[in-house]
DNA sequence: TCAATTTGTTAGGCTTAACTAAGAAAGACA
DNA sequence: TGTCTTTCTTAGTTAAGCCTAACAAATTGA
């Protein structure tokens, strides 16, 4: 027997899905399959498919052929996603001065599998980068930016 | 038509085969079959089915029944995923002062997702703060602890 | 209004990577 | 040497996640 589980983690696919609707509300306040397949770079098809997991789980709401809509469960994994992706992609660029596109690429990936105690140590490190006074900084990162 | 590419990224999963068939040899001078299961916490036949993909791929040799060894090959990419995840492991725990489990844990799912740009960065980083002078690193990565 | 285009869905197939069940080979030891 | 146990393999199943082909719904605009 299957019970369902909502707190089973997502996989990666689903997390990916997830995050491109969320993004596509925020640009420009709606999500349909074409717009989730152009950005993830898969087929409508995958995307029908998806979709009808993620509304299973409740974490979306979708009718056939209208637009996509993220529940409030949805919208707070989402949120938390872009989060995770935002905060690795600042760090890679502005602390290993990694190149923007490799940079968003690794965020990318990486944030499907980072756990939730190092993303908030990360956050710190970070936060605590950028709000150094300013004649800190270059004092030991500078050393690193030469060495 | 289907033309085998060598140079063809590995799936996580096949990494980690080649990484544990490394660490075991590093570990007890041999691999077997039941060792590889017993570390990835897979079953038997999905070890047998793994090394056969390998096997084709040049990664590995395997003959029925007995030990598991790697090819040059093999034993090139197993050390660079190792390689992966200790750099990962020292930035988590040194750092980021995350706990040994999770930084583990974390590096263990990293280390199949980071480019060789990060990687290579991430190792300077580490580096320069572990050669840095005993003075300076309290200066700024206490400040941080603090923080 | 209705034909053409665009978008979305359904059906079916492929690949990867796991699993169980069953049996074969190897190893241990009385 | 023969039996018992352990290890390994084979065969077959399942699930996720992608694909293409074909069709259906919606939209556009002449």
């Amino acid at each position: 027997m299957k019970t369902e589980n909502p707190e089973a983690r997502l996989s990666s696919s689903m997390e990916d899905y997830l995050e491109a609707i969320s993004i596509l509300h925020k640009d420009k306040g709606f999500a349909r399959v074409k717009d989730i397949s152009r950005l993830l770079g898969v087929k409508n098809p995958s995307v029908t498919g998806a979709l009808a997991t993620l509304e299973r789980d409740d974490l979306v709401r979708h009718e056939r052929y209208g637009y996509v809509e993220l529940t409030a469960r949805g919208a707070r994994i989402a949120l938390d996603i872009r989060r995770r992706h935002t905060i690795l992609r600042r760090f890679l660029t502005l602390i290993l001065h990694i190149d923007p596109d490799t940079a968003d690429a690794d965020s990318c990936r990486l944030e499907h599998s980072v756990s939730s105690e190092t993303i908030e140590k990360l956050t710190k490190f970070v936060e605590f980068v950028e709000t150094c006074p300013e004649q800190d900084t270059p004092e030991w990162l500078h050393n690193f930016y030469y060495y």
